[in-house]
DNA sequence: GTCTAAATTTAGACAAGACTAAAAAAATAT
DNA sequence: ATATTTTTTTAGTCTTGTCTAAATTTAGAC
């Protein structure tokens, strides 16, 4: 298993981590861990022995299957806690993330199975962050442009980016607010238009529109 | 602050103190920890430089009132998880004392006050051991015979230590059972007899009744 | 009371994880 | 293309907590 320091760093790297997978550096990790980068080759060393990541000198750092797997637990159980400290415990947003911060390390499947369960399975935590499942997927809550979304998805509207009494108005004309859900039927190629679905009724939204609407995909 | 290992040698000498307070030698604590004498040694100098015990070369240490202290702040948190994990995560009494061990470390204050009351501040844990208070006071929950209580003292019946047949049949005739009231009244010098109040009658109780009644102290 | 056995301490070494300082590689500027 | 700066790595040291082996103290046996 991994060490304390070990789980802290594959946190580490995980969050550095972007989606096109670029390498991520050993400064960052350094900054991120708010230690020297001497240090961070320390244990990126020890890291890629134990092949939680895959290293290439001088270039940086990747997360094997592996050492994924082991960030998303520890992301997990960081999670499943702060839920817990707010919901049960009285603790306010701004006060779990020290205490979380050591509970994340407890082992024992069990316990972070239980604690789930005890706690109906949230998706969330009290940031608004995903709470990966117990098989290590984190469920699809990322908030996200309107725009981004394809055919097919079925999304609930969580915010919008431009808040101009102009687009607010519009978006009441359309009756989207907080909570509207949207399906998307189809995107139109030369403008990028989308014709969508809102309270059962077909409506067609510019692409300037979808992309001051923020969703979640269901 | 205790390290984590401080913390568990700390546990481990409180566990070892006997109430005559006779020094706990430093085999005692290597055999506790399952650690080698000069490891123990190494670790006793620490904890007497901080002011934890009181360590006299070659005889052995007691816990200082510091020490004491900074013991049973570690044990209320492993009974108080104990509680959790048994009363609200469905572990089974054998299964909690793993996972306890590396929850009784994590600091915050009021995370275990605030699961203290969200336990609703049990003074057990799911084996029958008293958890301190906030203030590191253990509860009088121990177990102890009728004839070593002082008059004035209220007890519970919790239990026998002679189970003849004749004895359970005595205890009947004079209505005393599980969850019982007796409060002591007086004890009479020469036979050791007592006088006690049981369900709001003056009764007398022998020396040797006394002797086979097990009781806590409220 | 001395002699042996047991308990305890000291000395020196090791692994993990961090640090500093210096060397090496990569990136940037001219 | 070379010089300079930045990033990364290496080498060596430190602390914590452990170990083994040797030395010392205490306790028990006779």
């Amino acid at each position: 298993m991994a060490t304390l320091s070990e789980e802290n760093y594959l946190k580490a790297i995980f969050h550095l981590t972007t989606k096109d997978n670029t390498l991520v550096s050993t400064n960052s990790i350094a900054k991120k861990m708010k230690t020297k980068a001497s240090s961070a080759t320390d244990m990126i060393k020890k890291l890629s022995d134990k092949g939680h990541v895959d290293y290439q000198k001088y270039k940086g750092v990747n997360l094997t299957d592996k050492g994924r797997l082991a960030a998303i637990s520890v992301i997990r159980k960081h999670r499943l806690w702060e839920v817990f400290l707010v919901k049960k415990l009285n603790f306010s947003w701004d006060e779990v993330h020290e205490v979380a911060e050591q509970l994340e390390h407890i082992k024992s499947e069990k316990l972070i199975n239980e604690l789930d369960a005890f706690l109906d399975f949230p998706t969330e935590d009290p940031h608004g962050d995903p709470i990966p499942n117990s098989e290590g997927e984190m469920p699809n809550t990322k908030r996200v442009l309107l725009s981004m979304v394809n055919p097919g998805d079925n999304c609930i509207c969580v915010g919008v980016k431009d808040s101009s009494a102009s687009f607010l108005q519009y978006l009441d004309r359309y009756k989207i607010t907080l909570a509207t859900q949207i399906s998307v039927i189809s995107k139109e190629p030369f403008d990028e238009s989308m014709l969508v679905m809102i309270n059962s009724s077909r409506k067609s939204i510019s692409k300037e529109v979808a992309n001051n609407i923020l969703i979640k995909i269901k």
